[in-house]
DNA sequence: ATCCAGGAATTTT
DNA sequence: AAAATTCATGGA
C-alpha cells in the first residue's frame, strides 16, 4: 500500500514497541495471534497484512501535518522532528501493551525483550510462520503460575505481572478507552506495579490518549536541562516525547 | 567488585 | 510532601 507522512523504521525502532525482528531486510512484528512480515521501499509498504489491519496499527489516519505543526511551534523540536519524520505511535493490544510496561521498570530494551519473549515462550501458542517459529503473546488470565513467571526474568515484577493477570479483566481494559487521559490514567495506577510513567505509556501506546507524556529518567534529565514546558503541545504532548526520547537515546548511542 | 538500568511501593525524614 | 531505601536480575 501506499503511504506517506511514514517511517517504518523509526517507528518501530525508537522503543515504544517491543515485539518486533528484523530479519533480512523486513521486520517480523507481533500483535495478539498475528505475525506482520513488512518492509517499506520508499512510499510502498509491503505486507501480508491488509490496509485496513495497517492503517489502524499504525495510526495512518492521524493527521500527521496537525501534529507536526503542533510539535514544531518550539524551536526544540525542529531537530527531532526532521532527523525522525515519519515516526507514528503504534496502536498496541492494551493487555500486551500493560503486561510489557509492567516489565519494563528500570531496565534496558534488550531485557525487557527477553522477558517478553520468555513469557511468550511459556505462556504463549506456538505457531510457524515464514518457516520460522513464533510465540503468541499470553493472553489475559493465562500469566497465572507464579514460578512459571519468575522463570521469565523478571525479577520483583513478576509479583506485579502476576497480580495484575488476576485483577485485569476484558471489561475494565474496554472500560479505559471510553474514559479521559486522567481518568484512564487514574484507574491504570490502581494496579499494582503501574506508576505514573508506566500508566502513561499504556494510555500513549494502547488507549489513544496523546496527551499522555510518559517521564523517564531521559526525558527528566531533558526537561531539567531545557526548562521545556510540555503542555504547549496539547493535545499531541505524547509524540513530543517520542521525538525528544528518540533523539536523546540515538544522541546517546553515537558518543 | 560495584553500580545502575526507560520505576514503583514502602519506609523514613 | 519530599527524600531515601528496597525490590531481582543482567550487563557494563
Amino acid at each position: 500500500m501506499l503511504v506517506k507522512d511514514f517511517n517504518l523504521k523509526y517507528t518501530l525502532e525508537c522503543g515504544q514497541f517491543f515485539r518486533y525482528k528484523k530479519l533480512d531486510n523486513h521486520y517480523y512484528v507481533q500483535t495478539k495471534n498475528k505475525v506482520i512480515k513488512i518492509q517499506q521501499n520508499d512510499n510502498q509498504l509491503i505486507s501480508n497484512e491488509s490496509n485496513e489491519f495497517l492503517t489502524e496499527f499504525f495510526n495512518l489516519n492521524q493527521n500527521y501535518n496537525n501534529i507536526i505543526k503542533t510539535l514544531i511551534k518550539h524551536k526544540d523540536l525542529v531537530q527531532p522532528v526532521n532527523q525522525f519524520y515519519g515516526l507514528r505511535i503504534i496502536n498496541q493490544d492494551p493487555w500486551e501493551c500493560m503486561i510489557s510496561y509492567i516489565s519494563s521498570s528500570a531496565r534496558s530494551i534488550p531485557l525487557i525483550k527477553q522477558s517478553i519473549e520468555l513469557m511468550s515462550q511459556n505462556f504463549g501458542e506456538k505457531i510457524i510462520f515464514d518457516n520460522k517459529t513464533f510465540y503468541t503473546f499470553p493472553k489475559l488470565g493465562s500469566l497465572n503460575n507464579l514460578e512459571l513467571l519468575k522463570q521469565c526474568k523478571l525479577g520483583f515484577r513478576a509479583d506485579y505481572i502476576y497480580k495484575v493477570n488476576s485483577l485485569v479483566t476484558e471489561e475494565f481494559l474496554n472500560n479505559l478507552k471510553e474514559l479521559s487521559y486522567k481518568e484512564a490514567k487514574a484507574e491504570l495506577m490502581k494496579l499494582p506495579g503501574i506508576g505514573p510513567k508506566v500508566a502513561d505509556c499504556i494510555c500513549l501506546f494502547s488507549l489513544k490518549k496523546f496527551e499522555a507524556f510518559p517521564i523517564d529518567t531521559w526525558i527528566n534529565k531533558y526537561l531539567k536541562q531545557t526548562n521545556l514546558d510540555y503542555q504547549q503541545f496539547h493535545p499531541y504532548q505524547g509524540y513530543a516525547q517520542e521525538f525528544i526520547y528518540y533523539a536523546q537515546i540515538s544522541a546517546d548511542k553515537t558518543l
